[in-house]
RNA sequence: GGCGGGGUAGCCAAGUGGUAAGGCACGGCUCUGCAAAAGCUGCAUUCGUCGGUUCGAUUCCGACCCUCGCCUCCA
């Protein structure tokens, strides 16, 4: 069995097979974010995403290189370094702490590298010397440098991989209008920015003289840099297909010579409330946001987790409300096997397994693998109740569940401790129900779960969770 | 206008040329002093509409309706 993935570059499921002639290393990168404020939900969902790639790739045995770009120089962060009167690094640090604490929060393993774009200015101009040199660029009269779309498809080079592309027919819509910058034509986009007096201090010295660079360039350099000219795993947002990653295979491939990347995956985004997210509609959350409505990353991640990729996907509040309770019926699950196995290892041989990676395998069939997890939580339960679950067979079924959950990341929950006061009072209960005093009982119940746990009378006596 | 996704139960969401996974919600049952929690269990003669191909279509083809996204710095 092999992991198959839809590539957007053949726009169909392939096979997925590394460049490492010994079939072991993999390189990934991801687009990461813009540090100009919190991420968003929508931004969550495409992080998720890659956090599912890069370990379905682990799943299947490869040694990854995750690779996550932070573009921490850009418009926007400009104009807001400018509007509050701080500067670059002190802005963009906050934001790039807060979305690494957030990616955590989601579960997400941390990439192995993660660069920034003000560290790779040198990187950066090396790049655009080589296009400029190949004549796929040029220095307008407004002093930056641009890659010339033109240029580049004499060269024999395609523009337009990742989608059908008829630049004449394309609308030049109200941002190519208000564009006022010199390209030789409107397709051109910009590799080296000359400097405005609108960049504040923001600004670098380069072969073009002062300025920054454009949007696209920093993820070819650092890509590049990090996995080499030609890799074999790209990831983005649909959005970003256009321009962004055209633009990338065209700078890539443009100074390199070689293809850029061998699988483009795109992640859809999503709606909030069937409802495209906008903070107009007051449905734009972050996952702050959603935390301080006292739901948990792992809860979101569960969420953001249970449809496929490609599909455009309702984010709801229904959906998170059900999300914990999904997550708790596996908790349940896990509880009592833990408990059956007596905390001893065991070899993974359970039917979970090989019906989770046939779905995941299957281009990252989520829904498929979930419904592989809940069959078999069902099945499990259903053993634990008839006392037909051996030790051993625990222990094999948490095994299972172990390497499954390597890819889901939904981890292990440890329970709350129970305050002392807490378990005074419910022990009190205990001694009201022996008494048959079931109004005492009743009011302590009542006091705990004010007081926000929750007693649940198991054949094994009460227990207490935190609500 | 160009290009590309979708429309499957109350909600979310898989899937297949042969008679509809899974989750949430809801109902029933077990347990309980009563509850809660947990567990078990039930829950779409039907897959946007209308035609066509077929022994058979939700799945293939055509038309239509609705909806969403991208079309130059948006995940």
């Amino acid at each position: 069995m092999a992991l198959k993935l839809f590539n957007t570059l053949s726009r169909s499921v392939r096979e997925f097979t590394p460049l490492d002639p010994a079939g072991k290393k993999v390189g990934l990168y991801c687009c990461g974010p813009t540090v100009y404020d919190y991420a968003h939900i929508g931004n969550w969902r495409t992080f998720v995403f890659a956090d599912l790639v890069r370990r379905a790739l682990e799943f299947s045995g490869y040694e990854v290189q995750h690779v996550m770009n932070i573009t921490d120089v850009e418009d926007k962060i400009i104009k807001r370094v400018r509007e509050q009167k701080t500067t670059l690094p002190e802005f963009t640090g906050k934001f790039e702490a807060a979305f690494l604490d957030d990616l955590k929060a989601l579960g997400c393993r941390e990439p192995h590298q993660k660069p920034r774009a003000t560290a790779h200015i040198a990187e950066i101009i090396a790049l655009i010397e080589k296009l400029v040199a190949r004549g796929v660029a040029y220095q307008a009269a407004d002093g930056s440098v641009y890659f010339s779309i033109e240029k580049y498809r004499g060269c024999g080079c395609c523009y337009g991989q990742l989608l059908k592309l008829n630049l004449d027919e394309m609308r030049a819509g109200e941002r190519v209008a208000s564009d006022e910058y010199e390209k030789e034509s409107v397709a051109d986009f910009a590799l080296w920015k000359a400097y405005g007096s609108e960049d504040g201090e923001v600004a670098w010295d380069s072969p073009w003289g002062k300025g920054r660079p454009g949007w696209h360039i920093e993820c070819s350099a650092m890509s590049i840099k990090a996995l080499g000219e030609t890799f074999d795993l790209h990831l983005g947002g649909e959005d970003l297909k256009f321009p962004h990653h055209e633009d990338e295979i065209a700078q890539s491939e443009g100074a390199t010579g070689k293809p850029f990347v061998k699988f483009w995956l795109h992640g859809a985004h999503l709606l909030v409330e069937g409802k495209k997210m906008s903070k107009s509609l007051g449905n734009f959350f972050t996952l702050r946001d959603l935390q301080a409505k006292g739901f948990t990353g792992r809860e979101v991640r569960f969420l953001l987790l249970s449809s496929h990729y490609r599909e455009t996907f309702n984010f709801t509040f229904d959906g998170l409300a059900g999300a914990r309770t999904s997550l708790a019926r596996i908790d349940e699950c896990l509880a009592k096997l833990r408990e059956l196995s007596g905390g001893g290892g065991g070899d993974a041989n359970s039917g979970l397994l090989g019906a989770f990676q046939t779905a995941l395998e299957e281009d990252l069939n989520i829904s498929a693998a979930w419904a592989a997890v809940f069959e078999w939580v069902r099945e499990t339960n259903k053993r634990i109740a008839e006392n037909s679950l051996s030790r051993p067979d625990a222990a094999a079924a948490l095994a299972g569940w172990e390497k499954v959950d390597s890819v889901l990341g939904i981890g292990v929950v440890t329970e709350a401790e129970v305050p002392a006061e807490i378990s005074a009072l419910a022990e009190a209960r205990t001694t009201a129900k022996k008494a048959k005093d079931f109004k005492r009982a009743d009011a302590l119940r009542d006091d705990l779960k004010s007081q926000g746990w929750l007693i649940e009378d198991t054949a094994k006596g009460p227990k207490l969770k935190k609500h």
